[in-house]
DNA sequence: GTATCTGCAAAGCCTTTGCAAGGGA
DNA sequence: TCCCTTGCAAAGGCTTTGCAGATAC
């Protein structure tokens, strides 16, 4: 398990903004690596665990709020009804999308249509922007509904729930 | 304090999904009525008692829940640190949006370029339901930065928080 | 009249904090 | 070496639950 250099270059970013780039905080990195993108922080703990390592829950707390302000991972606000983390990834940076399901509550991550949502994304931002003096950063957008295995338990409609 | 007709049609299709217009769960709607659209639980809660009315903590948690269910309000995603609600509007229903200011946490309804979105919005859905077999209900924009205010007050980098 | 709803208080969870020991740079 | 970080346990804060009395329909 050695360091690539990339790895290398994301620690030494890490150091540069004063923070330190310890064992438990690559365990939940590794954790990340080998993850569909978005973890909340119980998640996080598990699977850290089941690596046979031993981090506590607050050290996952405070580790992931690190790696957040270095801007290392993105807390995912409210998705569904926890907070999520996501690594912040430069080639697809600001434009995350989710299928939330209201049935079972899983969150799918999808990028096939990145460019064309940047594109449409871009345009109402340049708006924002402008009508309401607001300086936009980022975006978050999500669909929610049913996804295809709830739909084939037979989905019902939103207002019975 | 008389019904309207709107509130009558709105009480009645309350009752037929099987709950009662209360006295607390009216309360609630009276303060949606003259707020700014999306409230926290703990806001409406003290929102309540500045109206001179006694309403327990724990029944706004259940009311919200019930007005949700019965899709008189809607559980916002996607809003910083809390959960928020807002009253679904049918105008706008599946049409919401949200500036966020990661500075001082304000959450601002915007709804000037509605029609563009909508358009915009249909395309991806389009997209996002054929590509992964997803039944997309809704959907959720937000846009978090920095607003007016904030940036006159001098706002910082996103790192650096 | 009856099933639903309410208020209060207790219980449950998730998250944060304090502190002494450990460990990056 | 220095001071950031960790683990544990305790504290904090928000949300849910249990229950007896109240109340929509």
């Amino acid at each position: 398990m050695g360091t690539n250099p990339a790895q290398r270059a994301l620690y030494q970013s890490f150091g540069a903004a004063g923070y330190r780039m310890t064992k438990a905080r690559k365990k939940i990195l590794d954790v990340f690596n080998k993850s569909h993108g978005h973890m909340s922080v119980d998640e996080i703990y598990l699977s850290v665990r089941d690596n046979g390592d031993n981090v506590g829950l607050a050290t996952i707390y405070r580790a992931v709020d690190s790696l957040a302000k270095a801007g290392i991972l993105r807390k995912m606000p409210l998705a569904g009804d926890r907070v999520y983390y996501e690594v912040i990834d430069e080639k697809i940076s600001g434009h995350h999308h989710h299928l939330i399901c209201r049935q079972c509550q899983k969150i799918a991550d999808y990028s096939d249509f990145v460019a064309e949502e940047i594109k449409l994304m871009k345009r109402l931002e340049r708006i924002v922007a402008k009508a309401h003096k607001f300086r936009v950063d980022d975006h978050q957008l999500s669909f929610t509904g049913l996804c295809r295995s709830c739909q084939e338990k037979g989905g019902r409609s939103r207002i019975s729930q």
